[in-house]
DNA sequence: CCATTTTATATCGGCGCACGATATAATGGA
DNA sequence: TCCATTATATCGTGCGCCGATATAAAATGG
């Protein structure tokens, strides 16, 4: 088994910054408007399911990695907070499918265009971090120094 | 303020998904270590901090844009496991500067590598997402659903 | 020098996330 | 009908991270 060098452990760590990064701009965002990293996650997950699919609490814990009991412990808030709200399935009465409330379409919107935002921002670096663990040594660019939130790209 | 199309939303939610994926593969097998994801990512923080930098536990927060005592926590159960150690700063007496036992360098070294390898497969569906969502096209949404074999959701 | 401020680390209480184990209800198959 | 499966819900636990607070050492100002 062959080991890693000095810098591939630099370009995992930078990867790993990079995330932490784009998810501590999120939290901050997210705490903002008074929700956790994972109800927006779940909110987004909903809006984002492909058309006229209508997301069973299974679906979402599928999607989201989770178990299903996680799921429904984060809609348990979020129908608290009043951004989603239960609907009992039709034909199938165990089926417990999900709706954004209006409240819920308003946050989630607000919060999707700061972090669409953020992202042509961020990208740039992320994309950057990707390529320097996938690709062998190189050594173009220096040592993370603290970067102030840019705007540019830098190419 | 402009609103996003669901393709956007798509895109979004699509990003989220791939993170949450290399992060649940990481979880798995850093788990499989006996691990949390934060004890590895800390290891991997020391590691691949600048060469010949002593890292300070305040150093190590810094990096991982935590709170200094979220840090003491996480080096605490590092240390009861093993894996680190603290020394106390000659010069200055307040600091503790921290370094992997030869436990954790063998186990950093096995995990670093696992997510090296895995990040080979991982990053194009990454890099992928970061492109949909920081492609412009918010006005309009072309043809629904043209996407190639990267939007694969797995189980 | 000593008092005060700053820096570095540590402790305590609390909440959200995610899990395993378990429970309840509806559905579907033999 | 009986029973396995599916969908959702509940309970207890551990970790991550935080704010507030504490302790110790170093730096600073008279």
């Amino acid at each position: 088994m062959k080991n890693l060098s000095i810098a591939d452990y630099q370009a995992l760590a930078e990867f790993r910054y990079q995330i932490r990064k784009f998810l501590h701009f999120s939290d901050s965002a997210i705490e903002g408007a008074g929700l956790e990293r994972s109800q927006y996650q779940l909110m987004l997950t909903i809006k984002g399911m492909p058309d006229g699919v209508r997301p069973r609490i299974r679906d979402i814990a599928d999607r989201m990695l989770i178990q299903h009991h996680s799921a429904v412990e984060l809609i348990d808030r979020l129908e608290t907070g009043g951004y989603v709200r239960r609907e009992r399935g039709q034909n199938d009465r165990r089926e417990v499918l999900l709706a954004l409330t209006a409240k819920g379409e308003r946050i989630l919107g607000q919060l999707a265009l700061h972090h669409h935002e953020e992202l042509q921002n961020a990208a740039p670096k992320l994309v950057g971090a990707l390529r320097r663990v996938t690709r062998e040594r190189r050594h173009d660019e220096g040592p993370p120094r603290r970067l102030k939130a840019v705007s540019s790209v830098g190419r």
